[in-house]
DNA sequence: TCTAATTCAGATAATTAATATCTTATTTAT
DNA sequence: ATAAATAAGATATTAATTATCTGAATTAGA
């Protein structure tokens, strides 16, 4: 059973191909705007319509099974839900890295300082890769 | 003189009123999106047209005057540039705070660590501002 | 399996957002 | 005050996203 199929259902949505295809090539990318999620998907699916395609994004979104990225001076991302990470984005080559960091202490300080309940954070780093320094 | 002046001057952007308001309404507001910034400014100049808005913005963004924040679940924000700073945002209310906080040294390692040359950071933590709690 | 109910895909059309073009008006340096 | 340069407004155009409708695919149950 593909990957995916238990994660639609649980969510009562159906296993479509195009929305198993969706999930694969998001899952690969690890970052993807629409854009070219859909010029991928179009060597599987050349028949897909782009509304087919927003409709659901927007689906999976609802269902919290995708996310959305807002990545500086890029388009809209979508990535499959994960753990929280900090993204390190190259200004060169626009790759992504998910990194993990512990910033409890750095939270616990930020949240006392501004009686701000803290409940997520989003942090993009942006700079040079090492391929590309 | 007003305060924007001698900074557009020094872009070579020419004083209009309408470039004026439109970064008095942005620094008022703190960060402020495109339709709620339009709907701030036909108070003012109820004839202005959302092309010359738009044109304004790209305008100050390539003077640097301006930068594009983007935030989680809400449409791209612009604010006057400043110093890099976290932004708090509050969930219910919406409202963001602009705080500085030093970390360098948590900046160093993620450097060390990934061989990535860190140029800038973008950072939002969501949750509860303290009206809202 | 086969069938029926449900949901989804594809094809438009319709919105909405953003940009380009053109003419008139405003700004600014002299 | 005037002339050159640039910007504003109006409009058209393009791009992005969503809505609607009908036929097709999926899935649960017999």
């Amino acid at each position: 059973m593909d990957k995916y199929q238990g994660l639609l259902k649980a969510h009562n949505l159906k296993s479509t191909h195009q929305r198993l295809a969706i999930l694969k090539n998001i899952s690969d990318a690890g970052h993807i705007d629409v854009e070219f999620l859909y010029s991928k998907l179009l060597e599987k699916f050349s028949s897909l319509s782009k509304a087919t395609l927003y409709r659901n994004i927007n689906d999976l979104l609802a269902s919290n099974i995708i996310e959305e990225i807002k990545l500086p001076e890029l388009k809209q991302q979508y990535e499959i839900k994960k753990e929280p990470h900090i993204h390190l984005l190259c200004k060169n080559c626009h790759n992504v890295k998910d990194i993990n960091y512990n910033l409890d202490s750095v939270y616990s300080e930020i949240s006392k300082d501004n009686k701000f309940k803290i409940e997520k954070s989003f942090i993009v780093i942006k700079g040079l890769c090492s391929n590309c320094v």
